[in-house]
DNA sequence: CAATTAAAATTGGTTAACCAGATTGGTTTG
DNA sequence: CAAACCAATCTGGTTAACCAATTTTAATTG
């Protein structure tokens, strides 16, 4: 039940070594926010581990806003106190790759408020994305034919209307493991997407009507069954 | 306005210009899922890049579920249709890097959900911790010292007690340029701070009574200062 | 002795060479 | 003729050499 998303199942357990002993660098040697790392060639020899691997580490702690590189010049620890860099570290190393039920359970958090910032800010342009959307939706599945990808086009062009660009990372982030369990474990039969057409003509109808509140509501019931599901499996 | 998060401010550009000619391959070449694409060397040549950038641009796709790179064999496109992945990484060409106001919107919405959940599933361990760190805050706090990072422990506590990996992710992910702006904009002042012990105690309350509702609520008020200066600015 | 300047060493980033394993095509063999 | 096999080749990953810019150091000069 686990799903290949935000962690590299391969280097995984190398990076996290590496980040537990830049930590212990940072404790240790009692560097304070703002001090310069050794180099990273230093820092590969120390810890035993290829340059290319260290680097790759510490991209991904310069990501969470941890560290920051500066080309020629050295790399830094950005300047958050040392408490919080801990507490963060210790956060990072003890992230797990997310299962399905943590998927599904944020997907739909982002999505009801994606619909009701949708309702709030959309554009005559976002509305003729979402319509179109719909359309290819409704066709293949009045076809007979699978329709998941359609079905996260709309979401999608949903997302975008909702001008908020953290949510719309997070939902591209969720999405490929979702669409994956969904292929898995056959979530979306036939039956479910022709319910699909009319839950999602109303989320569009309260979208384009401008009203928040209806939007939400339709969406929560559009993912109630994936809900229930989602609890059960 | 912009915050350095999510997105590569260096090499995102030159980054974009890869995922868009990766596009046009996938479309131009007709290639469809499963396919593999052309050797890396053969890419950077083609796309006229070097080829560590190109990999850095597979690594990112990758990450986003489009990719799959199998060690000795090649980098294959993710088995979901040519339409989502059109969709997506048109998505992921026109991501900005998150202002401020998304990042608060976003965080809010996650504190909440990470409220009712922390209150729903909570350990003895987890509230011992939210425990500790709500101490080490209202020390720091009655000292008249800066307490924005025990805030961010406790706040991290509850996001642990939450048990749902994506949206521990997301609030690592969202920490840094909320500290960022909050140093920037002197978001915290003193008196805030003096008001947080309270709020702070009631939403450990809350959680520790296993009280969904309530601890949403007393985060909703906790937030709520932040909301509107967010909304004003 | 202090200020200045130039050169040497150090830095992260980039490029090219190298590696082990998977793939492929042709050859051999039953 | 088909299946098994082996070597040449191609793959992503890794390592080492290189680059340009910065930082440090030391020599020079007023």
């Amino acid at each position: 039940m686990k799903v290949e998303i935000l962690t590299k199942t391969e280097n995984g357990n190398i990076q996290k070594e590496i980040i537990a002993k830049i930590k212990d660098l940072i404790n240790f040697k009692n560097l304070e926010p703002g001090d310069k790392l050794p180099s990273e060639r230093m820092l590969a020899e120390k810890f035993g581990v290829s340059r290319s691997n260290l680097r790759e580490t510490i991209q991904k702690l310069e990501f969470y806003g941890i560290l920051k590189s500066m080309p020629q010049s050295g790399t830094f620890i950005e300047n958050i106190g040392v408490t919080a860099i801990n507490g963060m570290l210790d956060d990072i190393l003890r992230l797990e790759t997310p299962d399905f039920k943590s998927l599904v359970e944020t997907r739909i958090l982002l999505e009801l408020k994606i619909a009701r910032l949708a309702a709030l800010r959309r554009t005559d342009d976002d509305l003729k994305e979402m319509r179109t959307a719909l359309d290819a939706y409704n066709e293949k599945v009045r076809a007979g034919e699978d329709a998941v990808e359609e079905d996260l086009i709309f979401h999608l062009a949903i997302a975008k209307a909702a001008k908020n660009s953290s949510l719309n990372t997070f939902m591209l982030v969720i999405t490929p493991g979702i669409i994956t369990n969904f292929e898995k474990y056959h979530v979306c039969d036939k039956n479910q997407s022709f319910m699909g057409i009319q839950e999602h003509e109303d989320i569009y109808d309260a979208i384009k009507n401008q009203d928040p509140k209806l939007a939400k509501a339709k969406m929560k019931v559009h993912f109630k069954v994936l809900y229930q599901y989602c609890y059960n499996i």
